[in-house]
DNA sequence: TGTAATTCCGACAGAATCGGTCGTATACTA
DNA sequence: TAGTATACGACCGATTCTGTCGGAATTACA
């Protein structure tokens, strides 16, 4: 399946929303849940992931909330999937610190970590930024395509 | 976390072995299984999955088995990811028609549907017999752990 | 000072997915 | 006919994911 958990996917939606109304001091976790609909306790633990990471800066309190904790250029999609989901490994049995148990067999996951490295290299390109004005092709096409062609 | 599963790790492995014995007619699941130490009823699963995606052959009875369909160089990472785990979608909420039932908001998919291409890309242009050449030096296995903290 | 709003944190339950097994039917070969 | 192998469906345990609950700490404001 190969596809995000929806907490990355709710991550990347509420750091979009925040990029989007920058005028804004900041925004309690219920105000963008509330915005998209997404449930906002599970919001709110991912915001604080986020927070910890430094992705975010938080502020408890009345009229608290959240708001990014770097310019929306500056944080890229790559950063909010690993702070929420952990890293991310296109094979299947890297365990940390023993690479394979079963056998020395798993030599496909050497090529297969490059694949890891490009998704890794498309996902560190795009900014929240990019997310936030999303009626704009030019650049995420350039970045692609460059990185397309990089491997093999 | 974005992996693939073991299924389809297992399906990539059996098909790369496949592809470095090309004078043998055919070989049993059982035959891969042992060879990687792989559950051999799972692995005769994947490879009926394989099997009905048009990428093996196959033949029971005696001396029997699995055979490639076509030449190793043109049976991409992808075809293999695809026919096992089904259609991947960086996205999580992309279930088929209906685009997102919750509001207009996921307009982050609009861009991550581009990291999916490229991905596809990627894997598309990984064949069989570029994991079965792929040389290894003694100690590669430990060259993962590189790769891990590389993509931190 | 008190209250409301809000972040913070751990525990937990339901659902879905995944990995793997079992049993059986079918096909082929000798 | 016996043995080997694929084909296929049902099922189970474990893990992961999603979402909820309850409570504690922090802050603004009346």
């Amino acid at each position: 399946m190969l596809k995000l958990t929806k907490k990355a996917d709710y991550g990347l939606m509420a750091l979009k929303y925040l990029a989007e109304h920058p005028e804004t001091v900041a925004l309690s976790a219920k105000d963008v849940a509330d915005a998209y609909g997404i449930p906002a306790q599970l919001l709110a633990k991912i915001l604080q992931l986020l927070t910890k990471h430094g992705l975010l800066r938080s502020h408890a309190g009345m009229n608290g909330g959240y708001a990014l904790a770097r310019d929306a250029r500056e944080i890229s999609a790559y950063e909010v999937i690993h702070a929420i989901d952990g890293p991310f490994f296109i094979t299947s049995c890297t365990k940390g610190t023993k690479s394979c148990e079963l056998t020395p067999s798993c030599t496909i996951k050497e090529p297969l970590a490059r694949v890891n490295e490009t998704i890794a290299g498309v996902l560190k390109s795009i900014s929240i930024q990019d997310l936030a004005e999303h009626e704009h092709p030019a650049g995420r096409a350039r970045e692609t395509q460059g990185l397309v062609e990089l491997t093999l």
